[in-house]
This record gives structure tokens, sequence and C-alpha cells, in this order.
DNA sequence: GAGTGATCATAT
DNA sequence: ATATGATCACTC
């Protein structure tokens, strides 16, 4: 990571905790993405979402993947084939980075990278947690999703703390304060995966 | 140890 | 405020 970091002129820090995104930049910016902050795949014109994904020696991945928010205009009148998770989804760059405690952000690597289309047998499942989570916001019933529902997907605060408020749907169909909620790709998908690619232990 | 909910940084 | 990039940290 020195040496990437240095080839673009970036200090490593010490550690990630107050620099979570930092391995994500690096490599965005190393590569060219150019989706910038928009909600949209990094690389664009080719529609390819880079991901980078913290995996063990083993080559197990260890963190679940952020996909995008779940804003009213992210899910109001979109069906499965036109929502943004499916979008990001259809092809990504996985871009694993050896990050077994005690390695010292410096030297942690980057391993083989993986540049996947969504499994079809992945996206079934995919659809209907998508389809259960929007059904259950749209019903007002946000509050009743937890990390626990879906399989592949999940759906999870996403906010600078937890008092930020948003409008949500409330149960009588009218605005209410709400946490932000994001969609997640569970550490089991990506776990499969890699599993399914790189012939790794899946579990 | 796994997994959910909480949190940190930056761009626009 | 809404996006992006994620990992942290506490509970189970």
């Amino acid at each position: 990571m020195a040496d990437v970091a240095g080839r673009i002129g970036l200090e490593v820090p010490e550690d990630l905790r107050r620099h979570k995104g930092w391995l994500g930049h690096v490599a965005e910016w190393v590569l060219g993405a150019d989706a910038g902050s928009k909600p949209a795949p990094d690389f664009e014109g080719i529609g390819v979402e880079l991901k980078t994904v913290p995996i063990d020696a083993a080559g197990k991945p260890l963190e679940s993947t952020y996909v995008c928010l779940a804003t009213s205009t992210n899910l109001h009148d979109r069906t499965w084939e036109t929502s943004l998770v499916r979008k990001k989804l259809a092809h990504v760059m996985w871009l694993p980075v050896v990050a077994q405690p005690g390695i010292p952000l410096a030297e942690r690597r980057f391993a083989r990278a993986l540049i996947a289309e969504l499994d079809p047998a992945d996206e079934a499942i995919l659809q209907s947690d998508w389809a259960e989570i929007v059904e259950l916001i749209k019903l007002g019933m946000v509050e009743a999703i937890t990390g626990s529902t879906g399989e592949l997907l999940q759906l999870r605060p996403k906010a600078a703390s937890g008092r930020v408020r948003v409008d949500g749907i409330g149960e009588d169909g009218f605005a209410v304060p709400t946490r932000p909620r994001a969609f997640y790709l569970r550490t089991h998908y990506t776990r499969q995966l890699f599993a399914r690619h790189f012939a790794l232990p899946s579990r």
C-alpha cells in the first residue's frame, strides 16, 4: 500500500479508524474511476462498479459491502430491473486487500482482482431480498427491517451518527423522521462469490 | 467469532 | 442534505 500510495503522492494513514474509505479512494484514483460521488457505477462508461474488500490470509472476505442509499427517490417507481442496486451490481470489479489484523496499513497488499457479472442464481435471491425490503419500506414498516432481513442483501443505517434523521414513510403513509439507511451486500455473498471463483473455503 | 448497528472522512 | 468510500465496535 505504501508503494501504491506513494505513486499518487499520498501519505499512508497510521490506521483506518479515521480513514475508513482511504483504500477505496486509492484504488479509484489509481484505476481511473470517474463517477465521483454520483449515484452510479464507478466506471460509468462501461458500467463497472469498483469495490475494495478486506480479506484474511486465506482469501476470505471479512466485511459487508455498501451498495447504495435507500432514499425515497431511489425506491419510488422502481423495479428490480431499474433499481440502482442492480445497476451497481451487474458488473463489479472486486479488489481484495489482505487485511489480517496486525498487518500495518502501509504493508497491506492488494490481491488478485475479480471482475464478475451478476450470477443469475444470485440475482434471483438479490431480487427477492430487494423486493421484500422495498415492500416493507413502502408499507411504512421500515422500523421493522433489521440487518437480519434479507439473505444476501440487507438494509442497515448509514449516517454520520445515530441521531441523523430523514423523512421516511410512516404506518399511516405520512412522512415520519427515520434514520437514513443503505443497502449492503452481506459478507456471505462475497465469501461465496470468492469461493466459487478462487476455489477457497466458503466458511 | 459473527453479524448488526454505529460511525468516520470527503465531495458536491 | 445526499452521495461516495468503507471499517469500527459492541452485542449476541
